[in-house]
DNA sequence: GCTTTATTGTCACCTAAGTGACAATAAAGG
DNA sequence: CCTTTATTGTCACTTAGGTGACAATAAAGC
């Protein structure tokens, strides 16, 4: 019933997908992918399992979503034609951040990461790898962050937002994770997009609670339980 | 009375970053690069602005911001020593999607992009450059959504959403642009984490503006208006 | 064409967070 | 040490958007 689409370097093209490639190194690639035809409503890939293919729609629209903390789900992204999508397994170890899903039926192909990159620049995956990750990684932190702040109270933005911070500038300390920086509460509100005063009412519960502590001007965190707070105690990351 | 920095190859062993490249590697990057101590406050680029250097955080902290449609500022991120950023300059032709300002006395260094490329990947930019924003670009958009839906209503995030829909599945029409998609207002709710209802008034409204039209179940959409709702009408891209 | 199911429209009511205004501290500068 | 300035704390009031409930359409299935 359903017919096959011809991949070829003329569709490909048409779709506009990798404009600087040769026709050569196309063609090398399409001979390494596989195809696939996928129901409306099929999920792909679900957030948090380990990414080891990168895929490219053909036709039809696939949907990235994410679940929130109230069990809702985050509509990402819309995937058009000629796009590429599960690009986190570009970079080493990294999971799936979004689950992947068909919007209407569709004809995706895969290919493994490696064989994608080799192909289409003459360079080893790993070193290509590790430069993607070097580079693009932090922004792929902020995207997380970001697209989890939806249908986010103000208490789990600011919690997400300690986090990462924690990530970033935090050293062990006897009592937790100390931040070495000097932010002030206005920082906070503008970090996590609030007022001034909401955020030093909630900082305030935060350290009632034992979330977190303020020594001076510094802070001192406890990652686990602002992962507790932000609501992803078992989760994706 | 400030004194430079050592920067050598242990210091950035010191601050974990480009843990793959080899000791020559790091040397030649080294010698490439430039060393600039900035103070507290002082902006090293703006949004908008041609994107030409990669830059690698010595000492200090750096933020990175953006200007919200009420003329607020959202802060973006903080970034720690040993992070690299600017790397819109790794993508051919893009302008800086956020400011980036010395939040303490900072000690910076950087680097053409080439030469960052080349020194560290055997591969010519322009080939690295065009990889990447084929693979890393669309994530780069939705980054820029998510950003500036901070601090914005939720008229101004469905102009937004409507805008970046129109430019992956948008075809012209006599009428303006029309999306090639079945769209529910539950899944524009999902798309910019606001509920159905909500999302039902603000799109009528919007299509009493003419800012958009419905045929049947599909929407035509007036991209220079929606520009104009969202609050970025001679702004960065 | 008719029934069923999905989507849109509209409302009244509720709640989280924004806002302004000011006092209480704490840090910085001299 | 004392003055000035920045930051934090607190509160009453406003507002955008969430929620539930249901009617009005429109699409899909048979």
């Amino acid at each position: 019933m359903v017919r096959t689409p011809v991949l070829n370097v003329t569709t490909i093209r048409r779709l506009k997908a990798f404009p600087w490639a040769s026709d050569q190194q196309v063609e090398r690639l399409l001979g390494q992918m596989e195809l696939h035809h996928i129901e409306k409503r099929t999920v792909l890939f679900n957030e948090g399992v380990p990414s080891d293919s990168v895929y490219f729609l053909i036709s039809g629209v696939v949907k990235l979503s994410l679940r929130s903390p109230d069990e809702e789900r985050v509509l990402v992204s819309l995937i058009s034609p000629g796009e590429l999508f599960g690009i986190t397994s570009l970079m080493p170890g990294m999971y799936r951040a979004f689950r992947s899903e068909a919007f209407s039926d569709c004809w995706v192909s895969s290919v493994r990461p490696e064989v994608f990159v080799t192909t289409l620049l003459d360079v080893p995956f790993t070193d290509f790898s590790a430069l993607m990750e070097g580079t693009v990684g932090r922004w792929f932190a902020l995207l997380y962050r970001y697209t989890h702040f939806q249908g986010s109270s103000l208490r789990q933005k600011l919690a997400l937002a300690l986090l990462e911070l924690a990530q970033k500038f935090g050293i062990q300390d006897a009592r937790g994770t100390m931040l070495i920086l000097q932010l002030t509460h206005e920082d906070l509100a503008d970090l996590v997009g609030a007022s001034r005063q909401k955020v030093t009412e909630h900082m305030q519960e935060l350290a009632r609670q034992e979330v977190l502590l303020r020594d001076g001007r510094r802070l001192i965190v406890h990652p686990d339980r602002l992962r507790e707070v932000a609501g992803l105690l078992l989760d994706e990351e």
